[in-house]
DNA sequence: GTAATTTATCGAAACGTTTCGATGAATTAC
DNA sequence: GTAATTCATCGAAACGTTTCGATAAATTAC
């Protein structure tokens, strides 16, 4: 079994010293052509690569990059995060950077919970992705680690973030009943403590106020704890059992509880889209699978997990100190549960 | 911004050598208690945790496991592996790893395509999941690097192996549809040449055979090149399409497909199970969310990974040099798409 | 043509840890 | 009571890399 080639053995080799041989490796200023070409020449002849423990050693850079997300949001089986997750990883290979991921209670409580790579000032920077405590805020921010929080936001704090255009989405959506003639258009939410939720609720008041159209309280549900699918069954449970005043058309804060409400509603005698059109949010793949398919506003996940990394790369190669704020855009994607393929048609 | 505690500040402090210090942090023997609680209390004083980069370059191990997949298996939408891979993070952390994830092509060609983790020597073990070339397999051996599969198998090779069991798994389906009375069972696959699908092809045949059942290869579709949803739909289309002599009751390879066949099915009138029974396999989420909810064959995911870890972790710490080969149970989940609901009841 | 500047290369120190062999003290063997 | 063994601690080297300051050579400035 034949030893790893060192930087050494590069140096011998090319006859030159190990510091030339770094420059060299690192696409230092200041080597002559015929040097670096000598050098990497040699590289490629002995297949040298240098190994990471030695770099991290002299650089103090590990290479890595934490990704944290509370136990709660990894362990959904909706793979909303994992998507985030996977385009953090695609990104991450690009500039050479390892994502290491890892989950954690929704506040610090004890030392215990600190994910070992914070302990071990074995990551760079950190991505955290969606709802969680300002205490992991603060600690992350006192060890001067570059942060950047995806699909959440926390006012005051001055960390950059990379969010949804919920606000937007909301708008698309409830425009596009509007369009297709809806007059009766519910809302249906949980977990309102999310930032995203609220501003898809925020763009859903927003726009049926700016389009005039008339609104009860009755058909809006927001009171839900969590945003999976059994929530949305309970929320628009509330909005049609014994009612006779309901919504024709229903946006709902995320495909799992859209699901929630297809499933209600057929249970129940209602035909979608024809009684209620139904319009959810995120794109998963669960909606592409309901019965009908789910009209969604689609979120691009593995893109807002690349342009975290960029981001973060940014703030670990020390190019920026801004607080930036990145909004990624949606669209709406217009299956069958709102009925009004018709209308897209007509659309350019 | 406070300096991070060293080794070296540990020593100063409790008044003794590094060496004693790292005794102690290393839980070795011929440390005194009294000196050992005096370096811990100090430890936790200064709050103190070993740098990976300096225990890596020592130790020579990096910590690390690299897990790899095929781009093909990553891209898949169905997140089978990635419940894999979350095991493995969840395992990993018990015994202070890290898992590092990673997609490579098929086959190795370049030395571009090489994982860095790998080049880097960043890895003290390697888990590939799924379909992968040999070359891959050989390349690692060649570093002399532990090596487990996950839901793949190479005969020959002599990898140790982290297993599903397939076989039963179909036996218990077929089983399952003869006890409710069925006589025409068929079958439904795609890309036999993964090793699992196989097992699923060869169990159902095995079953029918030892129970006497009839089998027209008519109920059989196993040419399909991939086991998407799509490919589902393709395959149940070539045993209805313009038939009469049709199955009663299908086992389809794989969750996914067996979503294209109830879609395929329904679509063209067919009442399910009433019609056709269907039993599916691996029990991933689409399943539960479709119309009638899928019988199938639940996969431990997150435990192969856990075990996957387990083992590749005795591998490094050099406990083993067996070539170990698991099987994971499996269980058949009832719901309806089988029809059977009340033989289930009667079974004890 | 000398001084000042730039370029190319090098040697040595540093990063934080583990580990090996040495050393002296304490214990056991008989 | 001496020799052999075990125990507790230590010092120094080693792991593979980057980086800083030094040095000499080459270039530019005037």
């Amino acid at each position: 079994m034949k030893k790893k080639p060192t930087i050494k053995d590069v140096a011998k080799k090319a006859g030159l010293s190990l510091s030339t041989v770094s420059l060299v490796i690192n696409n230092k200023t200041n080597v002559s052509e015929e040097t670096r070409n000598k050098v990497k020449k040699v590289i490629s002849d002995l297949y040298y690569h240098p190994q990471r423990s030695g770099r991290s050693l002299a650089s103090k850079l590990s290479g890595n990059i934490g990704f944290i997300l509370t136990e709660d949001h990894f362990s959904k089986s909706e793979p909303f995060y994992t998507r985030i997750f996977l385009g953090t990883e695609i990104e991450a290979r690009k500039s050479n950077y390892y994502v290491l991921l890892t989950t954690v209670g929704f506040t610090v409580k004890d030392t215990q919970d600190i994910p070992r790579f914070l302990l071990e000032s074995n990551v760079d920077g950190v991505i955290i992705a969606g709802k969680i405590g300002s205490s992991w805020i603060d600690y992350i921010r006192e060890r001067n680690l570059p942060l950047i929080l995806v699909d959440f936001e926390k006012s005051g704090k001055g960390v950059s973030t990379v969010l949804i255009d919920n606000f937007a989405g909301a708008k698309q959506a409830v425009t596009h009943f509007v369009e297709g003639g809806h007059q009766k258009i519910g809302f249906i939410g949980g977990d309102l403590e999310h930032p995203s939720i609220a501003e898809r609720y925020a763009g859903f008041r927003h726009t049926i106020n700016s389009l005039s159209i008339p609104l009860s309280e009755s058909w809006i549900s927001i009171s839900e704890p969590d945003t999976q699918v059994v929530n949305g069954y309970r929320a628009v449970k509330k909005i049609f059992q014994n009612k006779s005043d309901v919504p024709t058309a229903l946006f709902v804060a995320n495909d799992a509880m859209a699901v929630g409400c297809i499933r209600y509603l057929k249970e129940n005698g209602k035909r979608i889209p024809d009684d209620v059109a139904i319009v959810g949010f995120d794109n998963v793949e669960m909606g592409f699978l309901s019965e009908p398919r789910l009209t969604t506003v689609n979120v691009h996940r593995e893109e807002i997990g690349s342009i975290a990394v960029q981001r973060i790369v940014e703030m670990i190669k020390g190019k920026t100190e801004l607080v930036t704020k990145t909004i990624t855009p949606v669209e709406l994607v217009v299956r069958e549960s709102c009925g009004l393929k018709l209308q897209n048609q007509n659309t350019d």
